[in-house]
DNA sequence: TTCATCATTCGATTATCATCGAACTATGAA
DNA sequence: TTCATAGTTCGATGATAATCGAATGATGAA
């Protein structure tokens, strides 16, 4: 006993009703004031206060001041792993939030988790690009084929650029409402990223939400192969 | 808000120190009984009965009766994940527990994740096989190399049975104590049984320290071509 | 059966902490 | 300057839960 990094004091930084809320918010991958977080927490600002002052004490978010705003965004990588991680034994273990609210259906959809595709769209393109041969799972993992190489570059992927990155290309990520896998890592950002910029998708404001237009579900329709 | 499963409560579940420390404990890969954990959480069995009652309602732990004990072991391979990720955060951000104990180089020197090998000796593990090139890494992630088939082969090592399991042959994971990767995934935990089967090494009791005997350190350094 | 050990339940105590109202500071706008 | 908004600090309250002593049930050994 007493080996090793403190487990729990981390871990009891998530596992406050309100914190874990906020922090949820957090995944969607854009700065958020403080206010908004006490929103997303459904606590007054003065709790919401205390609450970032611990995260930020615990180094699980990272404080950046502009004007009379303070955004919040998650401390790092491991941040939304951790995350991903207990939302899938959550999921697992049928710890679901008591009220489920309207956007539930939407969510289980299309969400974003980050900054890649996640939910039922999420799934339905990981597996298009596996029945196309652009990717393909092995014991190692996800990597992409020479013919999903080919397809990158055409669809406006800049690969050498993520390889500059230390982020795998591709990875393997527990969709928490479908139970399957999506497609995570730097190659499963950039999707997104074109998704938005091609006009397909959009994200909605205060939500994890993606929305596609109707011409946009169509050509993602077609992209994974339907 | 209100959105999705609830990381909280499997948060809260791993945020008090007593738990975490018997979490903990069961990432040795052992079942242990009521009492063991005890101790290793520093509590009366009476307060470890309370919690271990928490973490079964959480379905976080395992039960398994045998005769007049209770042996528990985690729920699954997303625990394990869960704590490794947040034993990676923790010490990030240092927060290590206040006393380390006398085993503590020991600790750091080589002991189990689970079922594979950490610590220094895990680590040099990971960098001998990829000096050697048996292993490679790429943007994709670690992956055995044909020379690695056959030296895996040659060592005693069913690959076939390995590949029986959905689990990845090969995986990185990082080492809270050395700040870098060593080799986890269904190979990794075949070479640590192969170093107990040879004798190299032998698990310590109550605790993840795995000792090495000096023939069998000897034969880990040329194995990872020191 | 009798005894010892493992484990749980109950009850009482204690400490921690989440919460919010009120007051205060800081920044920007008019 | 004056006003409004963002955010924090302080203090009080209330609820939760961790802890252990004592008693109880369950299993195996003698």
């Amino acid at each position: 006993m007493k080996e090793g990094p403190d487990i729990a004091r981390v871990a009891a930084l998530l596992g406050d009703p309100a914190r874990a809320n906020m922090l949820t918010a957090l995944m969607g991958g854009k700065a958020l004031t403080a206010t908004e977080l006490a929103q997303e927490a459904g606590v007054t600002p003065q709790t919401a206060s205390s609450h970032l002052a611990k995260l930020e004490a615990g180094q699980i978010v990272i404080p950046r001041k502009q004007g009379r705003h303070r955004y919040f965004t998650l401390s790092g990588p491991d941040i939304v792993e951790a995350l991903e991680v207990m939302m899938g034994i959550a999921n697992r273990v049928g710890h679901n939030r008591v009220r489920t609210g309207p956007k539930d259906p939407e969510l289980r959809r299309a969400r974003v988790c980050y900054d890649h595709l996640a939910g039922d769209m999420g799934v339905a393109l990981f597996d298009g690009l596996s029945k196309r041969k652009l990717i393909k799972t092995d014991l190692n993992g996800v990597a992409l084929t020479d013919a999903g190489v080919d397809f990158a570059n055409g669809f406006g992927i800049d690969l050498a650029a993520l390889r500059q990155n230390r982020r795998p290309l591709c990875r393997e990520c527990l969709d928490w409402s479908a139970r399957q896998s999506h497609l995570a890592g730097s190659f499963g950002a950039a999707l997104l990223d074109r998704f938005y910029d091609l006009g397909w998708a959009r994200r909605m404001s205060e939500s994890r939400i993606v929305r596609f237009s109707a011409e946009g579900e169509q050509k993602f329709r077609e992209l994974v192969g339907d």
